[in-house]
DNA sequence: AGCACGCCGACT
DNA sequence: GTCGGCGTGCTC
């Protein structure tokens, strides 16, 4: 009976994203997951195999044959067949564009195949090579030094060889006295330098409930929000777990914000479960990754660490997915498909039973709501591990620095912290997030910030046309000269620089050595880990950065923390700022302190009453969530309201416009449509704005508008995010690229 | 996404 | 008269 494999043809483009039918010859062997190579229209092309069927509804003439198999074993396992379908689904993307997800880039193509290497080791018993190697000392040195390299080590690769012992191989293969065996070798860049061996702590009694309850979810998919003060332990119950699991033979996956980052972790996970464990991410060589994923794919590594890819590591019997920071935007694909790490990873617990643990220490609004909604079981752990206590906070109100005649970017209050952290031979790390050109605008009188009239957003000024925007609903209005709320003049672009403060502490403290960290010293391949080890080893007293220095790094000798600018980000454009300053501030304090040396923290601002600058500094978390979720219904934001961002991008610009002018029209149309009983459930807001243009995109000519809409949870929000993805889908125009998102991270 | 087929302008 | 522009339609 003639077979026919189902294909799904590795062709991102809608028109073509569905199975097509192949004739499977005799005797050629495939199983579903494994990829072939077939004809499709006038060119050759790669597909992966979904399924063998025995008949086809394709009519004869038009059916072709298989043309060879490529892999040997499937590489796509079946239950990430089944992830790829959700994905698809759920993110708009072509069932090609999903399944590319769950094998490494580089395969893709054949690019990189397994690597063979030669070991060589005695072919004969050890006394007698030593023997031999005696006998031969004068007259063949090289093959002299070889034998005892071996007797020594037992085996060796071939290609690590020291140059000058190269020659001797050969000989001593002809002699018998050693032999050679080619292996597929596996690039494991981190296991040497930490091999298994961290013993598990004692766990708290609070720990142990929540190890217990995360124990008592495994295998039947129960979903956890794990929420822990930082230095509370979280990491701990995570690996403890995950122990639990591997006895159990089920495998693990870990994901951790974009992992280089966080060395200390990934040496942690490793330390404890050795060579079980492989390692996944960006900074990988393409080879180092596809010897990760092999070793995952052959059940000869059982726990999976990773950024958020890693979600799709080929894992079989998953027992335990844990997402450490949960609330990291990192979660979030910038790319098509855009989806969201945690989303797939609470699909992934369903279909495998797997308990799901997301960990945090300011856990996102969304998700903590969730848990009190009881769709995640909430775990709290308030306490800090050990004798090491919360850092003490001071918040200094900058307004009245300004008043008291200091119009430099650190305080009395922080300069004098600094200097007695110096003094007692300790360190400090200091936090200026300094995103972007555009700040906000605000009063350094009176404190008030230029907001929006409908949405009591911040408005951000765009230097190109010279005005203030509304990043929410794409209001604007001229740059005001005075305080429209206290008339005075000292109105000011809001948005010193890291290197600004760091020549400042330079002149401030001329003999004290800093270290800057930022995109800008960031840019080669190890400078993070260099930068974190010379600070580590004590090159310099003080640490400034970006986001990057808020979380993972745990030094004991950092005593003092600063945050220079805390309403930075606090009122950035799309009402979402608020958390994410109140994640950055407790996250950055949380640096402080963490070992026997008590620690303080110094947060600079100019609204000192805001609540979320009041909770960050107490370390309230529910106050904050409480507050903020007040916040949230009063400016139509989620949970309440979800947000449809439809973004379209495309390297003619005047031709994104059009379509995005189409777009808006049948937006338009559709909305007028609908039915009478859900009027009131969709908001009238549809709205229209410009996006900000990344600036690698625009460098690469690429221009970037969204399409905003929101509507109140419940029906309505439903029967609008079908109405955007059939304009995603459909749509005549079509000279851009269109992309929809739900309750983006970002609006802007 | 490619690639061929197909119907209208400026060139040896 | 032809070479070639890119509109439109198909791929098991």
């Amino acid at each position: 009976m003639t077979r026919y494999a189902r294909v799904i043809v590795d062709v991102a483009h809608s028109d073509v994203d569905r199975l097509f039918d192949y004739i499977l010859p005799d005797g050629m062997e495939a199983v579903p997951g494994m990829r072939l190579r077939i004809p499709f229209g006038h060119r050759m092309r790669e597909g992966y195999l979904l399924e063998i069927r025995n008949e086809t509804d394709v009519p004869q003439d038009k059916l072709k044959q298989v043309s060879a198999v490529i892999d040997p074993e499937p590489v796509i396992l079946p239950h990430l067949v089944d992830l790829a379908r959700f994905i698809a689904r759920k993110y708009h993307c072509t069932m090609a564009e999903a399944l590319r997800l769950m094998i490494p880039a580089q395969m893709r193509g054949e690019r990189v195949k397994a690597r063979e290497q030669a070991i060589l080791r005695l072919a004969v018993p050890r006394d007698e090579a030593l023997e031999e190697s005696e006998k031969i000392r004068k007259k063949a040195k090289r093959q002299s030094e070889l034998l005892c390299l071996l007797a020594e080590k037992g085996e060796y690769p071939r290609a690590a060889l020291p140059q000058e012992m190269a020659g001797a191989v050969l000989p001593l293969l002809r002699k018998g006295l050693i032999q050679s065996e080619n292996r597929r070798e596996h690039r494991r860049p981190y296991v040497e330098s930490a091999l298994a061996g961290s013993i598990p702590d004692k766990l708290t009694g609070t720990q142990k409930l929540c190890l217990d309850r995360i124990l008592s979810g495994m295998g039947r998919g129960g979903r956890f929000l794990l929420h822990g003060v930082t230095g509370s332990g979280k990491t701990e119950v995570y690996l403890q777990a995950a122990q639990k699991a591997l006895d159990k033979g089920l495998g693990v996956i870990i994901l951790v914000p974009e992992i280089s980052l966080t060395p200390q972790m990934t040496a942690r996970i490793l330390s404890r479960f050795g060579d079980q464990v492989a390692v996944l991410h960006s900074r990988l060589s393409a080879g180092e990754r596809y010897d990760q994923w092999c070793l995952l794919r052959e059940g000869k590594a059982r726990v999976a660490v990773g950024a958020r890819s890693a979600i799709f590591a080929p894992v079989e019997n998953l027992g335990l997915i844990v997402i450490d920071e949960e609330h990291e935007s990192s979660y979030s694909s910038e790319h098509t498909p855009r989806y969201r790490a945690s989303e797939v990873a609470e699909e992934l617990s369903r279909m495998s039973g797997a308990a799901l643990v997301l960990g945090s220490a300011t856990p996102s609004v969304l998700t903590y709501h969730r848990a009190l909604e009881g769709e995640l079981e909430l775990l709290s752990m308030p306490m800090r591990v050990g004798t090491a206590k919360q850092p003490s906070v001071t918040v200094v109100d900058m307004r009245r620095e300004l008043a008291m005649g200091n119009r430099g970017v650190l305080s009395g209050a922080m300069v004098e912290g600094l200097r007695s952290c110096f003094a007692r031979g300790e360190q400090a790390v200091l936090f200026l997030n300094r995103r972007g050109f555009a700040g906000f605008v605000s009063c350094r009188a009176c404190g008030e910030v230029i907001r929006c009239e409908h949405c009591d957003i911040s408005m951000t000024y765009h230097r190109s046309v010279n005005l203030l925007q509304c990043h929410y609903c794409g209001a604007s209005r001229p740059l005001p000269k005075v305080c429209p709320s206290c008339g005075s003049r000292s109105i000011a672009l809001f948005g010193d620089g890291t290197e600004k403060l760091e020549a400042q502490l330079a002149s401030l403290f001329p003999d004290i050595r800093v270290l800057r960290m930022d995109a800008d010293t960031t840019r080669t391949k190890n400078s993070h880990e260099q930068i974190l080890s010379a600070f580590a080893r004590g090159e310099a007293q003080i640490l400034i950065g970006t986001q990057m220095i808020t979380k993972g790094l745990d030094f004991e000798r950092v005593t003092m923390v600063g945050v220079v600018a805390a309403d930075l980000s606090l009122f950035h454009g799309d009402g979402l700022g608020t958390e994410r300053t109140f994640q950055l501030i407790c996250q950055v304090c949380g640096r402080a302190g963490r070992g026997e040396l008590p620690g303080t923290a110094v947060i600079q601002t100019y609204v000192p009453n805001h609540y979320v600058i009041r909770c960050a500094a107490r370390n309230e978390y529910e106050a904050f969530y409480r507050r903020e979720m007040q916040e949230r219904q009063a400016r139509l934001l989620p949970p309440f309201v979800r947000v449809m961002r439809l973004i379209l991008s495309g390297e003619d610009e005047d031709a994104v416009l059009e379509d995005l002018t189409y777009f808006r029209s049948e937006a338009e149309k559709a909305l007028e449509n609908i039915p009478e009983k859900y009027v009131n459930e969709v908001q009238d807001s549809l709205i229209l704005l410009e996006g900000m243009k990344a600036p690698a995109e625009r460098i690469r000519g690429f221009y970037r508008y969204q399409l905003l809409c929101r509507a109140k949870e419940g029906r309505g929000a439903e029967i609008l995010e079908r109405l955007f993805s059939r304009l995603e889908e459909c749509a005549p125009p079509r000279s851009s690229h269109a992309a929809l998102e739900i309750n983006p991270n970002t609006m802007i």
